[in-house]
DNA sequence: TCATAATCAGACCGAACGGTCGGTTTTTTG
DNA sequence: CAAAAAACCGACCGTTCGGTCTGATTATGA
């Protein structure tokens, strides 16, 4: 252990910087984070930050990867012990299900940074097209598998099938949090799992699990 | 014309700066948006601005407004000679082929300020969920007057398929302006159509609009 | 344990921020 | 056409911005 304890502790404040700084990026947006509020955030003095982040750009691009790969890894887990079809209707649900503890607070981090980004920051909108990319093979690759299994039409584009569950689901979240209500998820996840169920071969008909 | 012409030159600059700054904000966002490029965008100096507004907040929020009119104004000329449901497939069709011309540069102005402004900003928060509330009773309406007329089946909850639609369109412009790729538009307004069509009862089958 | 390197605090910097205000110019009115 | 009012400019204000740097402190390797 030569290299592993060389930097042990900045290490450790490193990523105690990304976990406090993301949210606080999420929710305030890029340009309307600022350093002191960061510095607040984090408990850590600017001169602290800037020793392991070269800029607040560089913070932000690092803090957007952070809160990415807990979203990747909460996607993940809630895919465990599911095959196919199975897969994409779990990702459906659990999109629509927590608002009780979500991962990083302020919605979405891939919408919410590709709204603000997109014409002001281009460091930031391709870490966001980065991430919507991966997310959108992740679907995408569900549905190739699922057709490979019968499971569904042939005809159904994987790639196509996974920018509407995208649109749709992100869609509704802006809503459900610019009222502050639940409610548009949840129609929003209903009927894609209704549209999701719809495109299953008569074959392997299984129960269906409904929305509360 | 009293209290006509009193104004005259003043109310005039006053709507130059707004349709000047609306796409200012669109783009940078309020944060992002500083009062030294309104000026630049405006052609009117600080001086001359606060002379209008009495705040940038305020200078955003009207900007915003006249924004809305403008969209209101654009959906409601697209209308015009349709009835039923051919009103809300021209409203769908049409949200995916302003990418020539759009009605202000940056997106749609309400998932903007939704995006932003729901963890940071009350006042223009405000003003989105109005515009969105307003957007969704035109959804509504539309959907009641083709139950009305036996065009739909009556299951079919207004309100619910107001949010659904608006929930694809706007996850689907944020992929197509992430992605600089109108086809992510052009297929949630495909799926759209097709699905609002399937929703025709029999007697009016008409013929069917394929997006290109 | 002790020298060395990594880590961190906080004072400090110039620039840019949103906002103010007095004076000048331009419109409007009688 | 002159007087009054409205409109506008641009210098200026205090504050906060993102970022730097030095000296103190703490962790690490020999």
């Amino acid at each position: 252990m030569v290299t592993t304890t060389r930097l042990r502790k900045g290490e450790a404040t490193r990523r105690l910087i990304l976990e406090r700084a993301a949210p606080v990026f999420n929710q305030r947006g890029y340009a309307g984070a600022s350093m002191s509020e960061l510095v607040e955030a984090t408990g850590i003095e600017k001169g602290g930050i800037y020793n392991h982040f070269g800029s607040k750009e560089e913070l932000a691009v690092e803090a957007f990867d952070y809160a990415i790969g807990l979203i990747v890894e909460g996607y993940a887990a809630v895919q465990e012990g599911k095959a196919g079809l199975d897969r994409l209707v779990a990702i459906i649900e659990i999109f629509g299900n927590w608002s009780g503890h979500p991962i990083v607070a302020g919605g979405c981090p891939i919408m919410n940074t590709a709204i603000e980004a997109d014409d002001t920051n281009p460091a930031l909108a391709a870490r966001a097209r980065a991430a919507m990319d991966s997310w959108h093979r992740l679907i995408g690759s569900i549905v190739k598998e699922a057709k490979a299994q019968h499971e569904i039409d042939e005809e159904v584009d994987p790639y196509e099938l996974a920018t509407l569950v995208t649109s749709t689901l992100e869609g509704s979240l802006m809503q459900a949090r610019l009222f502050d209500d639940p409610a548009y998820k949840r129609r929003a996840v209903a009927s894609l799992v209704h549209h999701v169920e719809s495109l299953r071969t008569a074959p392997r008909q299984r129960k269906r699990k409904e929305s509360r």
